[in-house]
DNA sequence: CGTCGCGTTGATTTTGCTCAAGATGGGTGG
DNA sequence: CCACCCATCTTGAGCAAAATCAACGCGACG
């Protein structure tokens, strides 16, 4: 079965330096978003000791559907999507990652979704064996793990009322205030949003094709409530407008 | 807005019986599956004595979506269904509950989605506080729920799948296999498959319309992959086939 | 400067939806 | 016990939203 979407497979460890090895988490921008967020200063050095910092490039390969779940993931910079692939190519995008962003919360013996680099990207790897003996001694990573289980569950819900319900022009805005929303939650511009991602990945997230999120693009710049799209960011006009369609109303 | 599919909000407590008030979960036929299957006989007693029984007809309101989120469930018997509306009326369902399944997992300040009974139904009910106080000191149901949180997420990445990828053939393939396969967990009846929600309900669940589900159903039973329904139960005559279509094939 | 990947736009087709009309069957009351 | 009734389910005909097929523009990069 040909995997039409698979790129490189290639899996760069980061290059060791100083500061990173001096204390790799203490100075990690993204902490209070991920799983580590929760440790306290000593339970942080333990942790940071059992990790790796894993980097990838646009494109790259890091996980299988179907391999056995050895290691989980923390992401640290960019943006990655995970997805199922039915067997004639038909692809699901079941997410983006971005920092903060944990994979591993759907615990199983095999993975069950594909991950691969949307644009360059780091991560923190630690085999899940090691993480499993950690939360035994730290409740509090156990419970953010738990936390952070239960705000991807009530997300992905949402997203069965996205492609059971709404329309392309109700999915496209859905997916541009998403985007600004997680942006804002890293601090990160919620205007000129920024969308990493191209066409064909946003259509296979909103259960679309290429051709339709492309039209209804430009039918929502026409109906003036999206800017034009420069350098991979879109600028929101009519935020509440957008927000009405994206809500059903 | 009014929500077209609210019927009546009915809530009856069980009438106490003199079984249940000596021993209430130790003689529940569901434990294994539920949360409370992984409670040591001490706790058990415990959690016991904190649950309250809450019994509904078919088409009870058990919650609906927005209300603060006082109470988690566990579902002893019957059939419910959680679903998110539109303003409009549109409705996803996201799941059918059974015995054994819980709500709660994604725990937050208000409820996320409606529950209603598809049939009469039982339900155990507690606060969703003295819960937490319990998992304080029960680690065994804290990775119980942890477990049932991550099952739950892979259930619902499959249905993403599903919706944003699969035809009406595929999908209602898919919905009969999995009927199927949640009955043989607890050790229901497999082959003639029960299928207590009717085909609006189906519809909803699946993104397709009640007409576009009975036709498929009509397609399914002319292609000699199911028998006709039968008392809401559906022999399903070439398990196979059916399989390849649900995945893809 | 040419090529290639990506995005856009247009023309046509198709899947599933909408609207409409019967069929079925479980429940109720005479 | 039967007849009727209303829900639910099924089937049909036409329609529409999005998919498919196809062409073209544009910018990046060798």
């Amino acid at each position: 079965m040909p995997n039409v979407h698979q790129k490189n497979t290639v899996l760069k460890p980061a290059l060791p330096n100083k500061d990173a090895e001096d204390n790799p988490c203490a100075a990690c921008e993204v902490r209070s978003h991920a799983v580590c967020g929760a440790l306290a200063p000593a339970d942080l050095e333990r942790f940071s000791q059992t990790k790796k910092m894993i980097v990838l490039e646009a494109g790259d390969h890091l996980i299988d559907e179907g391999e056995p779940e050895v290691f989980v993931f923390s992401v640290t910079d960019g943006c990655l999507k995970y997805f199922k692939l039915l067997p004639d190519g038909r692809r699901q995008i079941i997410g983006f990652l971005f920092p903060g962003d944990f994979i591993g919360l759907a615990k199983s013996y095999n993975y069950t979704s594909s991950v691969e680099a949307v644009t360059d990207s780091s991560l923190c790897r630690m085999e899940r064996r090691e993480l499993e003996k950690l939360t035994e001694s730290m409740p509090n990573l156990d419970r953010r793990l738990h936390d952070m289980a239960s705000l991807a569950l009530a997300d992905v819900q949402g997203q069965l009322l996205l492609l059971g319900c709404k329309t392309a022009y109700e999915r496209v805005a859905t997916f541009l205030l998403l985007l600004s929303k997680r942006a804002g939650e890293r601090g990160m511009d919620t205007n000129p949003v920024d969308v990493p991602m191209s066409r064909d990945d946003i259509a296979d997230f909103l259960g679309l094709t290429t051709e339709t999120v492309s039209r209804t693009f430009s039918r929502l710049r026409k109906d003036g409530l999206i800017g034009s799209d420069k350098n991979r960011k879109i600028e929101i006009i009519n935020e509440p407008g957008l927000s009405e369609i994206a809500e059903g109303f």
